[in-house]
DNA sequence: AATGAATGAGATTTCATTCAT
DNA sequence: CATGAATGAAATCTCATTCAT
């Protein structure tokens, strides 16, 4: 912040920097380790001296880093993305099928990358109500209204049929949840990039055209 | 002492089926209640002092009806209906529409009438991977193999344009678990009856014809 | 006590008596399986529910007929005969080669009859001093001072070499615990007939001319 | 950073040191503590409770040394000595008599070194089958069995009369357990070092020429 | 008298958190 | 900052005893 302190000053903000991020380096291993904990034996059986093997620390540096367990749960939740917006954005203007197909597979990447602090939260989320509000309710209600709007505006158009646009957004959020769910919780196989894609383009065309020929 | 005791012999009966009853309603009371504790915070966190404060009964008696925490969960996963094979068979012979609507409504109502015993097993499922597979991939796989022969021969006889029947199948699992989670984990409100059906109708005539109009 | 009182009176004394031994035969069963369990596994972790089940009565039975765990145990202690004085005086007057392998059989033999009481009594004396110095220091204690008595006396009229009377009446009771303990606890066969005798004969032989040829 | 470190090498080595001697000295502490309290009350009487409180600890740090009641247990019947071999080696070469009064000499100041354990783990052998064999029948069987091979040999050279060697070395070893277990129960003093030998002499020569006068 | 379900005190064990080194 | 032993509250489960039937 200040700056311009001679040599001294220099070598102890350099090293500070360094001390810096080796802390937030050693935070984000913890974090990680604790994931990994959380997310195979759930919140409440994860113990600290686990957590603390994993991340090859002990059980006291822990406390160090955060201010006891349900703290790093809640870390995780600050520390992940919120990425469907800029999808969101990025896709308008495209025609539906372009536009839905990409925001499919940006959805399901984006969960990819999550798994382990998803699966992580979710174990907690499923019976804690604060943190299945702030962090997965809220987040999705958002999403659900652009929906909603999106919809409402195309069946205005004439371009989609007259439904209820409230239903439909939530179906398609449940479509979203039900895929992504055996994903997280690891009993479904991790698709390849192709397999993402066909996934993607085969729910988009169910989506638009749905299964029946002919009408 | 021998014989002629046709009042007594009744009365000795009669008094052991009383028993029987008053034991096996006592049980499903303790269950009843460590659903309830277990669906609000989950099993890890449920403890056995709760679910005997919930149940009025001492902790010890827990005891005598369940060899512990864990055999009560495992006691409401068998005490769960498997429903689906009978309503799959009922709605065979009908229209696409019709069987779907009603499959869709079954499927619903089932699950409402088994929601504390759902949220409780879900809590525990989502880390507890024997008691997944046990309960809820094994019976769903079966499911999902139906569906995905069904729609086979529906695409054979033209009646189904040509997609892949094993990604339908899972769409259409993971749009129905996305659309009862919420049920389940107590966020969205219970729908009545009238919107249980207009939910199902929705959702087949998206499935069915899909959102857009025209082709 | 009032004698005399015709058929009913008769009748009634009858089924009293009936009574009376019926009684006393279920206290017996009931004290034996007990003996049986506390053998098995100690007093302290042997379980009302297994007295009960191997008496074959209810559990609630056992309290009809003891005050509880603990006065089954002290009724076993009372139950146990007290055999050796007799024996004691049916050997005087023999020589002492014969009186003491009399002795020493008649010990053997009283303690395989009781050995259920006796190893059930044992695990708890080995913890409860009550328990030990009553029923078996006590009598031990008689029996010790009679050997004493007995060896000083052979000693003053010249037939046992000098030597300290209270170390060798120790000695000799030493010698038959140290040979009886392993009945007890059941870790050596119990002894044919044959086999108790020539144990006692060799046992006396060496009592008396030791080991050793020659002096 | 590197090298140079002579001092602080040594220092961290040095408080290394010391924190294992003071978690070994803790855990005799604990060990001992235990000793006492399932020698006064025997195990399955025993609380951790009790023994954290005997040793001045709560009850959890119990746990940070053992795993559980029971491997205190199986802990101390490790921790305790196996002496009589060396004693046997060393009285070899003496005339019958030196050796077997050194060897019961030696065989009672073992005992009393260890009556703590001795006296904890007798009152859990009374009743635990493989406890009994691993730490007392297995030591005694090969005791038992060069006192038999002695004997023989004894008599093959016609220094003892012939008796059959099982029964004699059976009932020296009974002998020594009959006078040993009131010390290790606590219900006869401790003797005095002469004492000590007075009783090894008394009962040594009992063996070797036996009480009679003449033959 | 017999029964056995209910009780609740108490035992063992786990584990998040603290704190002296 | 790192460490890990100590802590003690709390959880699960057992079992002797009671008592209504």
């Amino acid at each position: 912040m200040a700056e311009g302190r001679g040599k001294t000053g220099t070598g102890r903000a350099r090293r500070e920097g360094r001390r810096q991020r080796r802390i937030a380096r050693r935070r984000r291993e913890i974090l990680a380790a604790a994931a990994r904990v959380f997310a195979s034996k759930g919140f409440a059986k994860a113990t600290t001296r686990e957590i603390a093997d994993e991340a090859d620390v002990a059980e006291g540096t822990l406390y160090n880093y955060f201010g006891g367990k349900r703290e790093m749960l809640l870390a995780m939740a600050q520390e992940m993305e919120t990425p469907l917006d800029k999808a969101m954005i990025a896709v308008s203007g495209h025609d539906d099928r372009t536009a839905a197909v990409a925001l499919f597979e940006a959805a399901l990447s984006f969960t990819e990358r999550q798994i382990p602090f998803l699966r992580a939260l979710l174990s907690e989320a499923w019976v804690d109500d604060d943190l299945l509000e702030q962090y997965f309710t809220a987040r999705l209600a958002r999403i659900e209204e652009r929906l909603r709007e999106y919809i409402a505006e195309r069946i205005a158009v004439g371009a989609f049929r007259p439904f209820d646009p409230a239903l439909g957004a939530r179906a398609m959020i449940g479509l979203y949840l039900g895929l992504v769910l055996p994903l997280i919780r690891g009993i479904a196989p991790l698709p390849t990039p192709e397999e993402r894609r066909a996934l993607a383009e085969t729910v988009t065309d169910l989506l638009l055209d749905g299964v029946r020929i002919g009408d």
